[in-house]
DNA sequence: CGCCACGATGTAACCGCTTTCAGTTCGGCG
DNA sequence: CGCCGAACTGAAAGCGGTTACATCGTGGCG
């Protein structure tokens, strides 16, 4: 493997030189910036990042911890902010803590800190302010995604009025007796998610003078399975059942679709179901939802990031400013029969 | 940030004995290997992986190439390796080559030079020779997941004869109008994985002797949405329609029950559906499927991986060997009407 | 025509750790 | 009681870059 030794050599300059030519930090001359180019693309160089790491304190590797990959949300976030990371040539180290405690454990108390990034970005995750003091204590940069922490630049929507917007659709389309589909159990640990979007549907709830039904407030784990069953529930209870559905997740309002069709109902004519996402799969299903683009926050992120590292701090409040929505009006609902 | 002079000057001994005291290699007395660790603890020191790699060449580091995130197996693959490599104390860093041409030109034209990385691993990629070739001149072990690469340690399932073995369920229940549901398009550049399902239908089908139609085999990218459109089209034709459908993925086998469902079919009393992967919503669904393992493969590879670092060599003919599927009997099939 | 400022380069001091090599210490043994 | 090897430990030489600082020409200007 050639050094910078040997490029040196090869183009008769010092290595000062070609580390100012090949990275443009500093003057050269275009007479031997040509000349280390072409002695670099001869010898088939390409710098150490552990060296120019070291050396410089930059590493272009920014660290992105996610909950799971799992999950639409999830994995949308990691490919919007994977495809600009890689244009911006920075490296994406990824922590996927799995929601296995352990690993998240690591994760913070030793692989964060190993000085390998030059930020980092967590998505959904709530930081302890111990955890964030660590963070801060490395002085590099953290942006988070789809969550409030105290003095970090944030990206976020606004899960509240999301949510109590996609109750209003139901309660204006005529709608009383709508049942909400959350998902906290797993993830509540790490945030208060699935509480704004729960209270959200609840504010609009009262708004509207309805009353709001404990068990029709259910939590599915944000998984299609998990609607699927619990929506399954409270749909076999011929008693009284709810004629909408708001929930908090596409992913989740898929399976109340089916749990419905299983049912033998008709969705929207016996239920209809509102979601939140924007998956790929809603235009199939026919489900109207609250767009949100994911892979453009995961991309907004990076950028954010790289302004911090850039110095550029154009931080304004980061707490002002939520990530733009799309109210997405489909098949999936309509007035009650 | 305490670097390792500092903690030896709080031990009161020499960097060396730190060194070594905390990375395990060459002896220590337990005495200085507890002050180390005291002092080390105390002033929350964490090595520099730069400085670390830099000296010792290792990085523990490896890097992980998928063609996007967005698919069941890929994410699943992804989550097996993450959860892997975080136990082993490695870093994981991510490529998205993302369909994206010019992701995947910089992804071996540079990231994976950089030297950061003590290994690889690719998911369904193909390399061209020559991009073999640059691997092979950095000189770290590459492990391939999901598609046999000349020369490269290789996980992968029989793709061949799990087809087959759809196709010769659904015969044996009596089907004789079957399609094949397969995804090339957009990997058919990587890989022949798509046409090596394909083969295997083919084959059951001849030996059964009965036709394949050119009409039948259509090409849904692996996509449930794909898939839901192509079978619809398929099914609304009303002259000759198939009774049963082999898919390439469980994610296009969602899409055909959905298409069927939506035309009014029942299934599997009008369409039987087998699938492969081993979804999680396949259980929601009823689908009768071909279940691979993907998250094991994942740890598969890692593990593979540190053997390989670990100079193991564990590697019998790396050719041999397919990794376990399981067939997984559910509502989807049933004999033709 | 001499001096100065400025651009282009080279020298060398790190960056923070690993590891070789050369001691030092000690206990055991002849 | 002297010698030897095993067990530890420390000094120092890198690993492959970056960058502050010194050096060296030059063209512009008084």
């Amino acid at each position: 493997m050639a050094s910078i030794k040997d490029v040196a050599l090869a183009a008769g300059v010092s290595v000062a030189t070609v580390s100012r030519a090949l990275s443009g930090h500093g003057k050269v001359s275009e007479a031997s910036r040509e000349k280390v180019r072409r002695a670099a693309e001869e010898l088939g160089y390409v710098v150490s990042y552990n060296a120019s790491s070291l050396a410089s304190g930059r590493s272009r590797n920014i660290g992105l911890v996610v909950p799971s990959v799992a999950r639409w949300y999830f994995s949308t976030v990691l490919e919007g902010a994977a495809s600009a990371l890689i244009d911006a040539g920075y490296d994406l180290t990824l922590y996927n803590t799995s929601g296995q405690d352990r690993h998240r454990q690591s994760v913070f108390s030793e692989l964060l800190l190993r000085k390998r990034l030059d930020a980092v970005i967590t998505l959904t995750l709530k930081l302890s302010p111990q955890e964030v003091q660590q963070l801060d204590s490395v002085g590099k940069p953290v942006v988070a995604i789809g969550g409030l922490i105290p003095g970090i630049a944030t990206i976020r929507v606004d899960d509240f009025n999301i949510a109590a917007l996609a109750a209003e659709h139901l309660i204006s389309l005529g709608h009383r007796d709508i049942a909400f589909l959350g998902g906290t159990e797993e993830f509540e640990v790490d945030f208060k998610l699935g509480s704004a979007r729960e209270d959200g549907y609840e504010y609009a709830m009262d708004q509207a003078e309805l009353p709001v039904r404990r068990e029709w407030i259910v939590n599915a784990d944000f998984t299609t399975q998990g609607a699927y069953q619990k929506v399954r529930n409270i749909l076999a209870n011929p008693r009284h059942r709810p004629t909408a559905f708001v929930c908090a997740s596409d992913e989740m309002a898929f399976g109340a679709i089916l749990a419905a069709r299983d049912l033998g109902l008709d969705v929207p004519g016996d239920l209809s179901v509102v979601g939140i996402d924007g998956h790929e799969l809603g235009e199939l299903f026919g489900l109207t939802t609250i767009a949100q683009n994911a892979a453009r926050q995961g991309a907004s992120a990076v950028a954010k990031a790289l302004a911090l590292l850039g110095g550029t701090e154009l931080e304004r409040d980061p707490t002002v400013g939520f990530f733009p929505t799309e109210f997405v009006a489909r098949s999936s609902t309509s007035p009650p029969a």
